[in-house]
Parts: structure tokens; C-alpha cells; sequence
DNA sequence: CATGAATGAGGATTCATTCAT
DNA sequence: GATGAATGAATCCTCATTCAT
């Protein structure tokens, strides 16, 4: 009826076709994430996942090839939130960046409420476990030629492999938000921050960086 | 042939009853170990792990309750070689003892294969990811002392927690095996265990304590 | 026939979608009563039942979640029908209207073809039988108030508990049809009806009953 | 060790081995008995009863086919006992050699605690419904020739089909037991026995009957 | 004879996927 | 496009029965 009184007044369509082909996608990989997060991706059924969409059984197979290509669309756009952060030298005091950094990633993992998933999807899709792995190799990258221009600069403890400060860099980044919670500790970002800076530079040099900071701040 | 040599000393029972059953078992603990490794847990199934140690279904059965029952047994004799290493300060080079403590342990996980069972066990099972929990807690706990009795004879940096520092000893020392291998490097312990002792001991200190060592070992 | 005659008629859709689904579960209701029926509860399984109705097993458990629900279902419309028939009397004459009261509940029975099903659930589902202990209860009392107006009215023996004398006349109502085939007897309700009502009214008070009714039709 | 001994002092097999196998039997069909009643039949399993007669699951085979076996040499010693009494006419007054009769109907079934199997049985297996229904038809028959004797001597109401009385005075004195319970009435065997006799014997004649006795006792 | 481990067919139930409406 | 009923392969698990010891 509603519809019909719509079509007199002059049929706006409220929205195009795609559009709203595309909120219907949205809502289901928003449902995908929701179940998947809450009961796990195995357990997680493409009829729960309309349901929870509130469309048809059916229509979820329109957008989507199966549970797994859902699940895809899911991580392309967070799979940089699951990295850890890479740090950017030389742009403040290390420490307080990285407990930023630190405390960004915690909030966007927390936010994702994807790490309970992720363990799973690694274990499983392998496909994915590559992808990710790429994404990893990519930041490890990064951050060692990072870490190298420091070391020239002689920056860096030069009695450490440079591969090795990068890695535990990233793995203890990677780990601080999930493993600080188990071990029972409060999050402090700030310790582990001082612990991945001891791993890089020496505390003199620390010491000059800060320094400078305050100089340039004083400037 | 050693079947047949029995044969020849006469026709004694190849072997006593609960000896054969609990051959059928272990049988049965390799198959699932595998196939959950090959396969993940949830793809296994009870039949297959049946067939894949030649027994029928029903024998399955027999042995276990369901699949999770089996996973159980597997895990009971294995949880600890999960755990990160403990380490043994004080007894020699920490360096050299933490290298050999990361080899062992990567030595140890690639004979179990269960590294990459073991996130979807955690993702799934809350009751394992409990006691996995409890066993780190122990860990973690046991390490803080040995730190914190080195704190006390300034043996450590003075300016890190070490609440944090022994996370980040333990989670190094965890992921030491599985991402050296993810970021393409070999597997160095020796650097690792050097980044790890520079978490905990000033370079200074370190040289104390090797030239310690050597008087020791000249002695 | 009919499909055809409708095809011709043009292609109308030929039926709406919930009247669909209601025959559907009919027929899985129709299949479920005619196995139980021929092989029994236990002995029936959903497949079975799913294939009898001509549709795949998981259709079976869209509409029921298991076999009991469906005898349930089965159960709901017919129990009335299971019970031993309340005697209405004064409306005429005892003997004929027990008569035909005992006929139509024996056609019941052979039209529900259920007796030989209920042993088994009686002796398998507490529940069911708490239903239909309450069920008969309803009507030993009713009949039992209906006797005690007559034994009021000086209609019965006096010498009769009046409880006996209402489990009796339910006792043989009830077993009436199915005895009588067992004992090969032909089915002779009137003589049932006579020993029924011999067991409640002496001779001269059915005469006097039957004289009034001559009067009362011929008024 | 003992077994040593034993055959130390002269090896008495305590039994032959014909009897003790038949103990072995015999307790195989008690487990059976208690089982199939405390949980039905069909819930029964043959490895069940073999555990709780304690012995093998193999042995229950070598002593039965199946299960159903187990049940038939349950049956054939308990099966008259399932039936409906037979009562002896002119032995003593009526009523209460009825009274008696019902009572240890009621007895022996409560004893047997079969007749909560029974009705599965009944339902499931039609060679035992049929050798009941011939056991029954030999009952029918004899009271059926009873009362026959006593109607040629006028001792029976003339006006009621003898057969349908046969078949009351059966059907009666069968449900007695379970239906007093179900009806919530204390179970009066009297009252039922004073209701089976008034189907047969008319006030008057029971009132005869009851004399000669008396005067049959006086003598 | 007794044993009880082993078998595997069979029943209950679920769920990814299709397709007529 | 959207719907959701229908499908049936696949899973979990049980149990009657056999047979090597």
C-alpha cells in the first residue's frame, strides 16, 4: 500500500539499485563479522548469518560465493588493523610514539574483536595465512630499513642483528595487547614502549634523542 | 621379523591383552595427532582418524568418547613443551643457555607439529585455553622471581619494569620458533637469546657476568 | 487429474505458500501414522517417514524436530478419540445408545488404526501416558457423577460400588473392539451394551426404562 | 592360586558342567528380566544384560540368538501368569474365590513387573502377541464352557450373550490390577469380584448359591 | 567354553547450496 | 532481485554380532 502511495507521489527511488544492493552486502558481512566474532567461524551457518542480515537464505548466496568469500571481504579491509603498527622514527620522542602506536593497535583490534577469530582462520585457510604473511614481511621491511638508517647513523646497539631487533619489534608489538591482558597485567603501553626502545637504541643515545626533542620543542 | 622370530621361539600370544589395547590407542593418539595437524581439528573426523589408524569406527569409540577426548590425551603429555623455556640464570653463560633453551624448544614444537593446531584449539576450546593459561601464568610468575632476585643485585637495568620485561622475555622466547620461519630468517637463536638478555641486562653487566664465567671456568 | 484440468486453465500458481507447506507437513503427519502404525514407533525411522511422504530427510526435521514431536502432532487431534466413550444416559434407550456408542468408537479406532501403537507409547513415553491417565480420569468422573444421579434416582444395583461399577463399564467400553476381534467374536455391540448396562441397572429398572421410552414415543 | 588348590585336593567340579552352564543361563535371563523392565525392551542392549549378569558379551550369544530369544524363555515360563485367571466354579461362594483369584493375579504381575514390557511386546512382536492371543483363547474357552455348564443348570442370567460374558469376566479380571491403580481407587478386589458375578449369576441365584454353601459348611 | 575387542551398518541430525516461485 | 523451502551428502554416534585369543 505504503508502496503503491510512493509511486504516485513520483517514485524517487531513495536510493540506486547498486547502492542499495550494496547496504545489503554491508549488513550481511556486518552480520558475518558479528557471528563469526561471537560463535566462531566453523560454527557460524550462511542461514544465521541472514537471518541475523534479515534477508533470505538465499539471498546471501547472491553476494556471496560461500561463508568463505564473506569472510574475505571481512578481512580485506582490516587485515592492515591486524599488523602490527609500524613504528615512524624520528618524528617524536620513540617512546611516546610507540605507546601511541601500541595503544592504537590494542584499541583497533579490540574494536575488530577479531583476534578470537584470527587464530582459527590462520589454522585453517591457508590462503589467508599467506596473505597475512605478505602483509607481515611487508611492515618487517619497513621497519628494518628503518632500523638501518638508524644503525648508520649509529643510533642502534650495533653488537645486535638488525633482523632479530626488527622481528621482536613486531612480535612483541603484535602480542602486547592479547598477552598483557592474560598475564594479568594492566596494559601499560608505556613499559612495553621502553622495552622495544632498549631493544633499538642505547639508553645514551635515548637520553641525546630526547634531548633534541626538547630543543626542537624549545625552538 | 621380530613377529616372526617369536613365532620361531614357539607360539607364545604376540603380546598380552592390555598391551595390544593400548597399542590400538596410541594408534589412534598418532592418527588424530596427524590428521588434526594436516587437517585442523575441526575437519577431522572420528572415522578418519579411525581409518587412518586401520581400525573401524566403532573402535574409535572404544578408546575415546569423541574427538575432543582424544585431542585431551594428546595434549596432556604435550602442554608443557608448549610453554615457552624456562630459564636457568646463574648456571652459565645466560646467552649461550638461552640459545640452547630456544633451540630446544623449536626442536621440540616441530616434532609436535601442534603449532599450528594449537590457535584453533585456543580459539575453540575455552577449558584448554584455560589451562594453557594457568600453565603460562606459572611460568611467567617463576621467571619474575629469577628477575627480581637479579633486580636485587643490580644485575638488571633499573629503568624497565619487569613485569613487562618478563612478558617480553616470554613471548620472545614463545614465538622465537614459529616467526623466525614466517619472516624468512634462519632460525638464529644466538641473536635472539642476545636480544633477550639485552631486555634484561645492561651490556655491562653481561661482561661481568662472562668474565665471571671464564674465571669460573678456569678455575 | 485435477493438476492437469488446472494446467489447462492457464499456469496460476497452484497453491499459496503457507497451504503448501500445511500439506506438506500433512503429508509427513499421514506418512509418520501409517509407519508407526505398521512397524511402530521405534521401529520407524525419519528417513523413512521423510521418503514415505516423498520428500528429502531434512525436510522432515524443517517441520518436526524429531519423531516424537510428529506422533506428538498425531497425537494432539486424536486422543479424544482414543479414549472409552462417556455414556450419555436418560436420552434414550441405555442399551442402544451404548451400542452405537461402542460402534462409533470402534470405527475410530479402525479409522486411526492407532491401537496398536499406543502399547508402545504408553509403555515408552511417560509423558503421553500422564496425558491420557488424565485424560481418562476426566471421564471415570464424569461417568461416575452420571451413575450416582441414577443411584440417586434409585435406578442401580444398591449393592454395587458405584466405582467399580464406572471402571468396569470404561474397561470393557474401552477394550470392547479390540478384544472382541481377539476372542473372534464377531463384534456384537448390542450384547456389550447389554452386559454394560446389566452391570448398572436390574432387569425391572431397564424395563421400567424401556416402558417409559415406548410412552415417551409414542406421546 | 585357589583354583591350584582345588585341584590339589581332588578336583569335585562343585557342579556338572550341564548345571552350571544352565546357572549361567538362568542368570543371563534374570539380567534380561530386570533390565527389559527398567528400561523397555528396545533400550536394552545385549552387551548390557551380559554386563549385568557378569559375564561376556560373547557368552550372552552363546547361550542366545538375540535378545528376543532371551525374551521368549523370559516369556514361556512367566506367560500364564500374565494371563487372566481361570476361575473354578462350584468350588466355594463365587465372590470370594474371585476376590482371591484377583489378588493373586495382581500379585504375581506385580512380582513379574512385566506388565510394563508387555505392551511394547505386544506392539512389536507379532509372534508373542499371537501366542498370547492362543493362550488367552484356551482361557476363554474353559470359562466359556463353565458358564455354559451353569447356564443349562439356570444359574445364569438368560438373557446375556455368553460368549460377551466370558469376554467381560476376562477382560475384567485382566485390567483389575492396572486400572485400580490408574483410577486412584485402593485396589478392592471384593467390589470386583462382586461385579464379575453379577455379569454371570443373577441376584437371586448368587443368593442360593450362598446357602448351599452355608449349609454345605454346616454339614 | 569364555572373553571382550573389533566391526560396520544404520539411525539421528545438520547445513551448504539450489531453485521454483 | 529476493525468498525460503527443499535437498541430500556428511557427521556423529550406537549396538548387534563376530571371532581371535
Amino acid at each position: 500500500m505504503s508502496d503503491r502511495e510512493d509511486q504516485l507521489v513520483g517514485e524517487f527511488p531513495l536510493m540506486p539499485k547498486q547502492e542499495r544492493a550494496q547496504i545489503k552486502r554491508d549488513l550481511l558481512v556486518k552480520s558475518g563479522h558479528e557471528l563469526f566474532i561471537s560463535k566462531g567461524f566453523e560454527h557460524t551457518t550462511a542461514k544465521e548469518i541472514a537471518a541475523h542480515a534479515g534477508v533470505a537464505t538465499g539471498t546471501f548466496y547472491r553476494y556471496f560465493s560461500d561463508k568463505r568469500q564473506l569472510l574475505m571481504s571481512l578481512l580485506e579491509d582490516q587485515i592492515e588493523m591486524l599488523m602490527p603498527p609500524e613504528p615512524k622514527w624520528g618524528v617524536s620522542n620513540p617512546e611516546s610514539m610507540l605507546a601511541s602506536l601500541l595503544e592504537l593497535h590494542d584499541e583497533r583490534l579490540k574494536k575488530m574483536g577479531m583476534q578470537r577469530l584470527l587464530p582459527e582462520l590462520l589454522a585453517k585457510d591457508k590462503e589467508f595465512a599467506q596473505v597475512l604473511a605478505a602483509a607481515k614481511q611487508k611492515i618487517f621491511t619497513r621497519i628494518l630499513s628503518g632500523l638501518k638508517r638508524a644503525y648508520d647513523n649509529d643510533l642502534t646497539w650495533n653488537d645486535l642483528d638488525l633482523n632479530t631487533v626488527t622481528w621482536s619489534v613486531m612480535t612483541l608489538a603484535e602480542h602486547a595487547p592479547e598477552k598483557m591482558k592474560q598475564c594479568g597485567n594492566q596494559t601499560d603501553y608505556r613499559e612495553v614502549a621502553k622495552v622495544i626502545c632498549r631493544l633499538i637504541f642505547p639508553p645514551d643515545v635515548m637520553k641525546k634523542i630526547n634531548a633534541n626533542e626538547k630543543v626542537t620543542e624549545e625552538e
